[in-house]
RNA sequence: GGCGGCAUAGCCAAGCGGUAAGGCAGAGGUCUGCAAAACCUCUAUGCGCCAGUUCAAAUCUGGCUGCCGCCUCCA
């Protein structure tokens, strides 16, 4: 394959794709909050860092992907409250859910999952070292970074020190602080009640952007490959990340930062806070799995993604479409296919070369659809929908699996199937043809659904075993 | 206020100097008992607006207009 090329959010540029340790590759993405179901924005992050982890590891890297679980949070703490109920159970809740929405669209496990809440003592020595260094400073029982003993703050974001300031005039000063851009790596507890953890400087919590720089320490060690995260994050927080990890090491952090763009919902970001947000849950109720994930990969990562429920159900007949392209497919004819001269492979790969572009990569699946159906050779059919299969794979696209969540099922098939037969049922026995009315229920019976006639011509139907 | 991004058909979207990929939707036709799927044909003389550079611009430059993001938690 040729050169990789990648969007460094480092330099604003494209860049040729040089791993430091190749074929090896470190990459770490900025995972959930979990104190609520995931939504449409969460899924397209994480859709985003599967396939482009999916595609590095088809052209032969071999990749390690970390993505973290924040489980300390204000709003972890928040939402406990609300619920009563105590804010680690709060977190593995909703990590829970947040896996069961992973599976359901086809996203791989990272090979690492770091909680915040496992890596507190390597906090507290990131933090101790960076005091011992005069990076930190400790007032009361908080300690903050101090920006001032940072050497390019504000390379990420792309403004100086001195701009960034103008932006901070918003903002009421935290008289704390030396400089009105240091942030906190520790939070002593104003409360003794309060959610904490014992510390050397007290009981409180980790600043939030710690985390990411301790536990890609103590994963990877001073340097990594890529990081990645939602665009929404390139300031303060990765910026803070390469802050205290430089400041620390005296390395560069990461040699890549990738940023994924916003799903948006007529016109604006798609948010908790905004309250316009769609959980993936409430998505796959209506679509597939696999047609979300061809919702995301239709538009290049770096875009603002508008979220509709026409561009959802598009996707779904895309989908539809390629899976029939797979009628027939005789898995036991083997899989002949050579991606080292295959053409279509050699498309869609340099398509993708191209600072992932998914988009661009899609139209070449279209493309296998349409010879699949007109191929009348059967070795040649055979060949055309390993590729589509392969392919489609890299992508993480299933088409094999219909990919429907169980609720989709119970939803938009089952209760409408057994709706419509029982209305037929209903009419039959109006009509007093009893032979089609009994033959309807043994249909039913036969599907082990037993249907329970009610007053008024209503029903109810459960599962008999 | 500071900084950054985006504007391409009915909808989504790629293209990043050589004359508009792809998907969805739509129209007509073939096939079919009727459908569905599939196949064939059609659907932007034009890429927000105005100038400029060039043999050549959606693509480069400048200026407008509109929308969005970050600077506060956020994928």
């Amino acid at each position: 394959m040729k050169n990789l090329f990648v969007f460094n959010n480092l330099t604003k540029n494209k860049e040729k794709f040089e791993p430091l340790n190749p074929p090896s590759i470190t990459i770490y993405t900025c995972g959930p909050t979990v104190y609520d179901h995931s939504h449409i924005g969460h899924a397209r992050s994480a859709i985003s860092w599967d396939f482009i982890v999916r595609f590095l590891r088809s052209t032969g890297y071999k990749v390690s992907w970390t993505r973290n679980i924040t489980d300390i949070d204000d709003k972890i703490i928040n939402k406990a409250k609300e619920v009563n109920l105590h804010p680690d159970k709060i977190a593995r809740i909703y990590t829970h859910s947040f896996h069961e929405d992973m599976l359901a669209l086809g996203v791989e496990w990272p090979d690492f999952e770091p909680h915040a809440t496992q890596y507190l003592s390597q906090m507290y020595d990131f933090i101790n070292e960076l005091i011992k260094k005069g990076k930190a400073y400790q007032i009361e029982s908080d300690v903050y970074f101090s920006v001032s003993a940072s050497k390019n703050y504000g390379q990420l974001k792309g403004q100086s020190v001195e701009e960034l300031e103008k932006g901070f005039e918003r903002i009421e000063p935290n008289p704390k602080k030396k400089h009105k851009l240091d942030f906190a790596l520790w939070k002593g507890i104003k409360d003794k009640n309060e959610y904490s953890f014992q510390s050397p400087w007290g009981k409180g919590r980790p600043g939030w952007h710690l985390e990411c720089s301790a536990m890609n320490y103590s994963i990877y060690g001073e340097s990594i490959d890529i990081h990645g995260g939602g665009d929404d994050l390139i300031f303060p927080h990765h910026e803070n990340e390469i802050a205290q990890s430089e400041s620390l090491t005296g390395k560069v952090f990461s040699k890549y930062w990738m940023h994924n763009g916003m799903i948006m919902v007529d016109g604006k970001k798609m948010a908790k806070s905004e309250g316009n947000f769609v959980t993936i849950k409430d998505a796959l109720r209506s679509v597939s799995g696999n047609a979300l994930r061809l919702f995301v990969l239709n538009t290049h990562y770096r875009m603002p993604l508008n979220y509709t429920n026409e561009g959802v159900f598009a996707a779904q007949n895309g989908i539809n479409r390629l899976q029939e392209a797979l009628d027939n497919y005789e898995a036991s004819n083997g899989n002949m296919l050579n991606i080292e001269t295959n053409e279509f492979v050699k498309e869609f790969n340099e398509s993708m070369a191209d600072d992932f572009n998914s988009s661009q990569a899609l139209s070449v699946l279209f493309k296998i659809t349409d010879l699949i159906n007109t191929e009348k050779n059967k070795k040649k059919k055979h060949e055309l929908q390993s590729t589509l299969i392969y392919l489609s794979g890299v992508l993480g696209l299933d088409l094999q699996n219909e990919n429907l969540s169980p609720n989709f099922i119970r939803k938009n098939i089952l209760d409408k199937l057994i709706d419509n037969l029982i209305s037929w049922r209903t009419e039959s026995r109006e009509k007093k043809d009893y032979a089609s009315s009994d033959k309807i229920r043994d249909i039913l019976n036969n599907c082990r659904i037993e249907v329970k006639d009610l007053p008024e011509n209503k029903y109810k139907w459960q599962i008999k075993l």
